[in-house]
This record gives C-alpha cells, sequence and structure tokens, in this order.
DNA sequence: CCCAGATAGTCAGGGCACTGATTATTTCCG
DNA sequence: CGGAAATAATCAGTGCCCTGACTATCTGGG
C-alpha cells in the first residue's frame, strides 16, 4: 500500500484551492475574461505603457502566457499594443477606454467575490492567510531566482 | 487609476503559490510525472480498481482531465485500465507493477520536497496553513455542490 | 564601424482545467 | 419487455502555464 495523505500535501492543496476560486470566479465575477487577463488589466490601469515582459513581471506571467493573455484582450479590444518608437524589440501596452470600464466593472465585483471566498475567515484569519501564502510562494519563487548577492 | 492590489486577492495569490509548487516539484521530483499524475497514482495505489470517475473525485480532477491523465500514465505503462466486466460504461484502474515502483520512489521525494516547500514555516504555522487553505477550498467546493440540505 | 552578446517577443510542443455536446451502457418504471 | 432517464467516458473547443528553439532588435567593445 503506502499511499499517501494528500491533504497534508501543499501542491495539492494549492491546487485545489486556485480550481475553487477559478470556479468561483466564473460565478461572480465574468465568463469572459478570466482572473490572470483582470491581473494584466489591472497592471495596465496602475501604469500604462509598460512593455509586455514587465506587465509578465508584475502579475507573475511568464513571457509565453503573457503573449498569449494579451492577445486575447487585444481581441477583445481591451489594451493596445504599439511598437516602442525608442526600441524596436518592445511593444507598448495600454488600455483601452473599453478596457478601463471593464476593468472598474470587473474591480468591484472582484472585491465582492474575494469577501465571499474568505467568508469561511475571521479577519484575523484572513491576515494568517496571505501571510502563510505569501511567505511559501515568495521563498520558493527566490529558490529559482537566485536572488543577487546583497551586494557585488 | 483605481489599480487593485493583486497581494491581497486570494485567487492571485493561489496562482503564485500553484507556479511556485509546479516549479520546485520540477527541480526535486520529477520532470517526466507531474503532480496530477503522482496524485492519480496514489489514489491508485490505495486502492486498485478503482473507476476513472470516482479516482477524479478522490484527486479532484474532472472527467475530462482524469480522463487526459489516465491515457498519459497509461502511455507510459504506469496503469492499466480495464473494462468493469460488472458495468460496460466503467473502465478500472489499477497500478502495474512499473507504476507502483514509480510511486514508492516519487512519495520518497515528495516529502523531501514537502518540506523545502514548507520550510519557511514553524510547524505550528504549517498547521495553520493547511487548516486555512483547507477550510476555504472545500467552502468554496460546497458553494458548487449545493451539498444536498441535511435531511430531505 | 561591426559584430558578439544581451534582450523582447514569437512559435512549437506538452500538460492541466473547464464546459457543452455526444456515445455507449445500464437502470428503472410502466 | 421496452423505452426514458441516468451514468461513464469521449470529443471539440477555449484558456492557462511552462520549456526550448528561433527571430528581430539593440548595445557595447574592439
Amino acid at each position: 500500500m503506502a499511499a499517501v495523505d494528500l491533504t497534508t500535501h501543499p501542491g495539492h492543496l494549492a491546487r485545489r484551492l486556485q480550481q475553487a476560486h477559478y470556479l468561483l470566479w466564473n460565478a461572480m465575477v465574468s465568463e469572459e475574461i478570466t482572473s490572470p487577463q483582470f491581473a494584466v488589466l489591472n497592471a495596465l490601469v496602475a501604469e500604462p505603457g509598460l512593455d509586455q515582459r514587465t506587465v509578465g513581471e508584475r502579475v507573475g506571467l511568464d513571457r509565453s502566457t503573457i503573449a498569449e493573455v494579451v492577445s486575447r484582450l487585444g481581441r477583445r479590444g481591451l489594451l493596445d499594443k504599439d511598437r516602442d518608437p525608442q526600441d524596436g524589440r518592445r511593444f507598448l501596452l495600454r488600455p483601452t477606454a473599453e478596457g478601463e470600464k471593464t476593468h472598474r466593472r470587473l474591480a468591484v465585483r472582484t472585491a465582492r467575490m474575494n469577501q465571499v471566498f474568505l467568508g469561511p475567515l475571521s479577519p484575523a484569519e484572513q491576515t494568517q492567510f496571505f501571510d502563510l501564502i505569501r511567505r511559501v510562494a515568495d521563498a520558493a519563487e527566490g529558490l529559482r531566482n537566485p536572488a543577487e548577492p546583497d551586494r557585488a
């Protein structure tokens, strides 16, 4: 036998958490715009004119994934993509008027959804929840990016 | 502006947590067998002869996804899939000898990886971590499956 | 000035995840 | 018995996510 108890595996739990979130997002926020798409839109509302790579860094999407997400948002007319006159490798991204409107609408719904999602936890527990997950995720990311030594 | 702080969004955090886990799994457990594949193998080691749907239920994969994962494990020769003589709709799954061996090998590495992954948290915090995530995920799943009223 | 190395983005390929439609089989009821 | 409803699995379609290989552009040193 020797099977393992998956409920003690953080990876399994993380996957289930994300699935649960996906379903709730679909039900309460939007069936059109996904959560990663909203994240990109949000980054561009905060800092219009970012290039693709930087947006990916901000929201935690790699170069391939960000390209796909950006292309979908472009197809929907929610962002503009123009070549950087200063650097021909870059594309600069900014939300369209429609994109900003969509962002505003979804931001409200997202806030509501987050309340429902975190509803089972007390305010103190919610703080803990963020803190613990953030620490684990940050540390694991740190293992990848060898974290340039503090000073040369 | 009115952009939102994504670090206070559980969905965004959940995605980052899963990504971090994915990378660590790849580095410390296996580049061949993924975490969901291991979960399926694990369920079958615990209960050989389960049908596809039930395995999916055990590990939290929907009918389409479980079909793909099972097909990959079958291609690799890690499980057998036979039609249930009792019920011609079902396929019964069981690990092959190779599948059991792989499971044993990965179980060890998975345990090591989990230690590294949760390393930044104290034992008490790890308990909290599991508890909080489990409660949020369970509650959100409950919203989907209307949880048949306690008594008719 | 020119080319080697770095950088932004694309593309091909594999895997996970969901929905809605379809097929095969079983079950239950009239 | 016989057909309607339920159930197990598949398929097509969409989207997220990563890697490795490739293209285009830019930058810096000889």
